[in-house]
DNA sequence: TGCCGAATGTCAGTGGCTGACATAATCTTC
DNA sequence: GAAGATTATGTCAGCCACTGACATTCGGCA
């Protein structure tokens, strides 16, 4: 379902009428002229009627594409998110339940990083993002709101890879939590290190995996 | 510092000033309005004039006492939050990480438990608001950013503790969020569980120590 | 008692967000 | 290709959360 990241999908532009394709491209350049403001004057300086003008269209009709302020702000991260979901739902079904986890997230990453490399909506692009997420309080609740909303997704596609019903084993959703805490711990590592920024995709995959690798010492009784 | 739940401290009534008195009747008395309002009319069906008038205050006074409305309605977890920091503090240095932060919950649970059973700022009422901020996205979102907040500062304790820089190890930070993972999956269950609002906050305790017991066996290889 | 500072009230204003209705653009069907 | 059904958009009015500025009142204290 998801494509990697949110901006105008190449692809099926001809199949999609024309009403289809005019919604989509405002809804692109209402994403991209908010992103710009935002990065450039800061969240809270930005108001919805800067963004609208931007993009020619009345305030009103920013609010029909997205719900709140916020929405725009994150809806690159909510694509990467759901496309996360997907390759995990790819995982061969061989693979046990972290295996396929942490395979999923690199192979998003990885994905991620090849498909388009400059311009918005592209991963640099979406890692200047997590800066701003983290810095402006607003943002960084909705974010973690909309991610235990994932992570609630996660945990019905574990249960169904293990046949288990969510409702009763615990292990699905506990797993699903553990795993959104360590990537939030690996983001906000990488935020906080200006090194990880150059690497890029895999300096941000390196992190993930560093922080995986702590996790068993994490929970180890003693850690001396 | 922090007193068990909000609510006014019986004891150094006599120590504090008029002044002081005054504004501590006045926050208490919002934030008790606020959660009867709130838990009777919905959160988003009750507006701040409201509350400010059922104390008999301006609505700028409000804003002087709370940042924004939601901050009203977590003031109770967040003492709650404070006061578990506090008790992980007060853990012998003897225990291990995961071992003091176990204990640290089940006593803070246990404390408030005991300190009110009923009227506002109990823990009854506390866990009345559970289900309010699972059921309220604003509320929730608030509720995940203010955790996230605390889950800092309980991984400064752990590396205290444990003689470690929480910007060099991972350990710290990595154990807080998956601790708050787990709390927070526990208080997921409880709030869809009817069943466990009986016990009150020995059901909240066993639910959390069941999550716990299954954090091994979901991180495991295998689930078969 | 009288002064100082802190708490509160009042007022005006900004900005996020919504409902209702009218208009204009696209899609459909003949 | 025109008529009519859908759907997107604009306009307008309004609610409510939140803020700054200024005036007033109240508690602390000499």
């Amino acid at each position: 379902m998801a494509t990697p990241l949110s901006a105008s999908a190449p692809a099926d532009c001809r199949v999609l009428g024309l009403r289809e394709r005019k919604k989509q491209r405002t809804r692109d350049a209402l994403v991209d002229a908010a992103h710009s403001l935002f990065l450039s004057q800061g969240y809270g300086r930005t108001t919805v009627d800067e963004i609208a003008a931007s993009v020619d269209v009345s305030q009103r009709t920013f609010f029909r594409y997205f719900a709140n302020k916020e929405e725009v702000a994150l809806a690159v991260m909510a694509d990467a998110e759901e496309f996360f979901i997907d390759c995990l739902r790819a995982r061969p079904a061989e693979e046990n339940p972290l295996q396929a986890m942490r395979a999923a997230i690199t192979e998003a990453w990885r994905t991620l990083g090849t498909a388009r490399h400059t311009g918005p909506g592209s991963v640099t692009a979406a890692l200047e993002l997590f800066e701003l997420i983290e810095n402006t309080p607003t943002l960084l609740a909705a974010h973690l709101r909309h991610t235990t909303l994932q992570e609630a997704e996660v945990a019905r596609v574990l249960a169904e890879r293990e046949g288990l019903d969510p409702e009763v084993d615990l292990r699905p959703r506990l797993l699903a939590a553990v795993f959104g805490a360590v990537v939030r711990i690996s983001h906000l590592s990488w935020s906080g290190d200006p090194k990880a920024h150059q690497a890029g995709p895999d300096g941000m995959i390196a992190l993930i995996e560093r922080h995986f690798d702590q996790l068993g010492p994490a929970l180890a009784g003693s850690w001396r």
